[in-house]
DNA sequence: AGTAAAATTATACCATGGTATAAAAATAAG
DNA sequence: CTTATTTTTATACCATGGTATAATTTTACT
């Protein structure tokens, strides 16, 4: 019985594995183009209903092609950095490098996350699951280092940086703002962000991310 | 010569009018549905084809249609309020009024704004010609009153504000925040931006919005 | 092995935004 | 009024995301 059924779920499982490597080739492959759903299901060799079955919608699809993707975090080892205040500012910058490698392969991702009509009706945060986690150690350190003020809700100030980079990131989708600057721009915006929330230590620090170019 | 010609540019005027209204009136009746570019062409009595010769997208009309309801500024007398830094939050908690009142219609129309497919390859910013002006102002005023520190770049912290913005409304499009809590929420981001902006007397100011609930 | 349930497939379908093209209409100029 | 040009129209079309349905295959259990 526990064979079957784990021979059963790792079928399926190998299904969607195929599915999500099927999308992620061919958005390397060819960009912006033969990502459409007919494509990946065709490259993974299933049924075009079939990812709709295992996934739901496109954009889910993406969503998964995201978690495989991060490595994000291994990559990035807290304990070097001296002060969290600027290991934010590394985090974003090590996450728009990933970004500024593969700008084609990134920019139609987020162009999938981003997209209104096939998230319309699904009250779902837009922010991949980018492990709140993380951004919520780094801002407790910052607090623990007497550089963000106790008194704020610690949740909502994530939730603001979180807000200004997918803020960022659709201006980046569309072509507003191009790579090479997508890094100032959101880091303008985190610096303003956390200096509202900064002691005076931690304004002083900051001092500078707002005043350069 | 003259004559003619006028005729002939009020003649495209007035069915470039005619579409516009059209659109809103169906976005009014019904709500996100009916807002297809046949149903806005069909209730303007106009061929399918000359909504895209005449605004070239979805979008543009949508954009022509915010023009044409912004009585804005009008609303929003200057003179009354004492505190700039306030009268940001009065401006953007009035914006919110309209959205409130109808939610529907605003919901579909940002929809449209905020929807990537349509203006992929439109690099165009997205927030609608909100009158830059009118925030310019505003924030030299905060300057004046020596709440917001003169050596920042002004437009830089509009912009933020202004990113601020469309991720809310972002989220509200997709249903993430509700219409009630549309405010508080990018209230919460205008201080904190505006904090991170201010002199200590502004941020004395602005204590209490980044406190409260 | 045989049977019942679950999932996948093929296929047709829908509505959408947007484009192309040829014909009909409106307009400008003489 | 006639002619040439610009617009609009009707129509057919394309690719897209997503759904529905019936039939087939795979899986689970006895």
């Amino acid at each position: 019985m526990s064979v079957t059924r784990t021979r059963k779920i790792s079928a399926k499982e190998e299904r969607r594995q195929r599915i999500v490597d099927a999308a992620r080739t061919l958005i390397r492959e060819s960009g912006d183009a033969g990502v459409s759903m007919r494509a990946i299901a065709a490259r993974a060799e299933v049924s075009h209903a079939t990812p709709y079955n295992l996934f739901g919608s496109k954009r889910a699809i993406i969503m998964a092609l995201l978690d495989d993707v991060r490595d994000f975090e291994q990559v990035f080892q807290r304990a070097s950095k001296a002060r969290a205040l600027d290991q934010i500012f590394d985090a974003l910058d090590l996450t728009f490098t990933y970004f500024r490698e593969e700008p084609d392969f990134y920019r139609t991702v987020w162009a999938c996350l981003l997209d209104i009509e096939s998230s319309a009706s699904l009250r779902a945060e837009l922010t991949p699951p980018q492990s709140e986690q993380f951004w919520t150690t780094l801002l407790g350190a910052a607090v623990a280092e007497q550089d963000l003020r106790p008194e704020l809700d610690l949740d909502r100030v994530r939730g603001e940086l979180a807000k200004c980079f997918s803020a960022n990131m659709l201006r980046w989708v569309l072509g507003i703002v191009p790579s090479n600057d997508l890094y100032s721009e959101t880091a303008f915006g985190y610096a303003l962000l956390l200096n509202g929330a900064a002691t005076d230590a931690g304004q002083k620090h900051l001092f500078r991310r707002l005043t350069r170019p």
